[in-house]
DNA sequence: CCAAAAGTGTTAGTCTTACACCCATGA
DNA sequence: TCATGGGTGTAAGACTAACACTTTTGG
């Protein structure tokens, strides 16, 4: 392993998506302090240490730069383009990573992490790298998967109203949806169980009632294929 | 980049999908001549270069172990388990491919690719290293893909009886389809072009018409999402 | 003329979609 | 009491899945 030809070096970037209701579903960014792209916003990431698995390097990444804990990780593609980092040959294995809202409030709230800042999806500002093109796979993926297995609960805590989820989607998916037919389909798949509790109201409106999502049976589904659409 | 802590290597590694009448969807696996696994069958692959796209070290090692061309690439999932190469961390960028039925008869009758063979997806040896997951993995998606979007054209030459593309489907899903909801749904999605020709009958039976793939209609429809399930 | 495989149509049931009205709350 | 958002039911149409008979060939 002479200089000459330095050896191909791989990093984790992690897409991670967090949602609050004032913002709808948001990305997680990174100010980046050094050049190249210095001052640029970027998805967190960094190299993998020989020996690490390369989900350690996203969580081991996402502690150091941001401080927060994922709910759901999944592998989302690897990006390879020899000329992708100016300067050497950087392949990274994307991620992404739903986080619950209750730690997008904590995020926004702590000093720690004065260089990270939520983004709504459709506010996304110029990224460094070719960031900008794994966002663009990590929010079609993220739209697809959403309609075919309940992952949007992973960005919701454990109780939550039923406007609330109705809003995550609405937000995710950038469309309209009919409150109706979804409550219908989402009721039906029986991962939802019912509390005696209602959301206080916030301006007008009847409250709407809090739900918890019954995870026993999500998995105990999930093991026979669920069907889920909307 | 001392000694002491070698850098991990990246490697890519290729699922190849090819079809024959006589042998249904089969695989092709190389025959490890150098230990670790000596002997054992492996996935063809290879360890990519600096400056090299990701695409590009499949095509070469395809190339360099198998002389095998494919008409379909797409990347399946990057393994990188730091113990699943015993001799060092090695992550592996793993594809699918498809090859034509012309090059699978190629191939067998090739002596160039002595220690390459196809083998049914039903009747796979012991792999080396985590290749049997790998393969698995690969199969998965397959399936689940044919059945969204019509890759399994590319599994056939350009002209192909109705019979061949039903028993492509049968295999590749491992469970018989009903012929007549089957060609309804075929011949709605307007990519195929019926010929005057019609397969030379073997055995019994009213042979069955040629057709062609009609690639133009496959990909305007693919702009627009195709909407395709078996 | 018989066996084997190809080709074609119909129907019941399920799922999707669109749509309208009543209910509970705060101002 | 009115404006706002939450909660529920129904009906038309699309799609899926199940199923039987006729046609063409080789033996």
């Amino acid at each position: 392993m002479t200089a000459k030809s330095s050896p191909i070096r791989l990093a984790v970037d992690a897409v991670v998506f967090g949602y609050s209701k004032q913002d709808g579903v948001s990305v997680l960014l990174i100010q980046r302090k050094y050049a190249p792209f210095k001052n640029a916003w970027a998805i967190p990431g960094g190299f993998v240490l020989p020996g690490e698995s390369l989900e350690q390097a996203v969580h081991r990444e996402l502690k150091e730069e941001t401080g927060i804990t994922v709910s759901y990780l999944e592998q989302l593609y690897t990006f390879g383009e020899p000329d992708r980092d100016p300067r050497q040959h950087v392949v990274s294995v994307a991620y992404f990573c739903l986080v619950k809202s209750s730690q997008y409030q904590e995020l926004k709230a702590s000093t720690d992490a004065a260089n990270a800042q939520w983004f709504p999806i459709d506010e996304l500002p110029e990224l460094a790298f070719d960031h900008a093109q794994i966002l663009t796979t990590a929010i079609d993926r993220v739209r697809l998967k959403v309609r075919y297995e309940p992952i949007g609960f992973e960005l919701l805590d454990r109780k939550f109203s039923f406007a609330d989820l109705e809003h995550l989607y609405i937000s995710l998916l950038g469309r309209d949806i009919d409150r109706r037919n979804f409550s219908r389909k989402m009721l039906a798949l029986d991962i939802l169980q019912e509390t005696d509790e209602f959301a206080k109201a916030e301006g007008k409106g009847r409250p709407s009632r809090i739900y918890k999502f019954n995870k026993a049976s999500y998995l105990k589904q999930r093991k026979q294929g669920i069907n889920f659409e909307i």
